[in-house]
DNA sequence: TATTGACGTGTCACTTTTTACATGTCAATC
DNA sequence: GATTGACATGTAAAAAGTGACACGTCAATA
């Protein structure tokens, strides 16, 4: 279900585009809150087109297909967003290896937590960087407050891991 | 994979336990940062056992299995945490949410914001409760660095929902 | 002209996760 | 004594997601 209203998402903020276009642009901004391969999101569009949320237009020349959604898929997309209450789907595998350090020696997890740390700032660096060079949407804002969130999130994670790091150390060298 | 090191961390911090302890402790624990269920975990138990990551004792007298990890099972734990580089796995349904909601109309994405925030409002003072209720796990500080960094993130949520519908009023009423 | 790399779509086998069904025990309350 | 609810374990079908394989185009560069 996700996934294909990720999809509709991206088709109303980014107007009609391919499948190979939906892939690149679910890396370039959803990816932060949601990941699809192109083996996944292919047959998922082929479904959608079938049950007529999205048009299909075979132009090529490259055997390329654009797809557009349709006031049906709008619909869907709508219906989700305003009527489905609170989601709790989620999941971290850095959240979770960030929980399960302590299982570590205290001096091993407060490095790994550097580590960590360490990581995420590369990151946050990175996405301050597309930030800095952000190009522009059709719909003006979507991808800007996504890369807002994203980036927040990034810094907490690196800030998080950091005191925590400190706050190990300090309880070992008491 | 996920599911069997998040097993092993929990049979490391909380001693040996049943299946049906572990889908408690999951939900009460670790479900900030992954989520599964009894019909995913006991399986997993089984297929762990048999290759030796943990040992089974059946003592009933409801036909309990006890399980405890092994010194292979907390290897594997160890070299998992340790050898594996940065996560990049990562799902938030929330996240995917307030991502979409610019794709309604100003004034409903601010509105859809203030519920959204409202509601991590409710969460974070539900998480806040827990902290302040803080029963002790036999490891100590496991649970308590995930509650934190799980009180931060929830409260991040929170800050950016209400600090967006802000921005998005602000610029409607331009 | 040959190669490379982005463009472009697809399938298949496998793993992971969800949902629903299925079964039974034990302790406490009605 | 019957019901209820926590305890306790499982299976099976279906959905979601991953990784690898497979095919073919087009433009630019070596």
């Amino acid at each position: 279900m996700s996934l294909r209203i990720a999809l509709l998402g991206l088709l109303t903020a980014a107007g009609p585009a391919s499948g190979y276009d939906l892939t690149k642009l679910f890396e370039s901004s959803i990816s932060n809150a949601w990941q699809a391969r192109h083996s996944q999101i292919y047959p998922e569009l082929n479904k959608m087109a079938a049950e007529g949320l999205i048009t299909v237009e075979e132009k090529g020349p490259r055997g390329r297909k654009t797809y557009a959604i349709t006031d049906e898929g709008a619909h869907e997309l709508r219906v989700w967003l305003i009527e489905k209450g609170p989601s709790r789907s989620y999941r971290s595998e850095g959240v979770l290896r960030a929980f399960l350090l302590p299982t570590l020696e205290p001096h091993e997890a407060a490095a790994l937590l550097r580590a960590e740390a360490a990581s995420y700032g590369v990151r946050l660096a990175e996405l301050e960087a597309i930030r800095a060079a952000k190009s522009s949407w059709k719909e003006p804002g979507f991808g800007h407050h996504a890369l807002d969130l994203g980036i927040r999130q990034t810094r907490l994670m690196r800030d998080w891991a950091e005191e925590t790091a400190a706050e190990i150390e300090g309880t070992t060298r008491s």
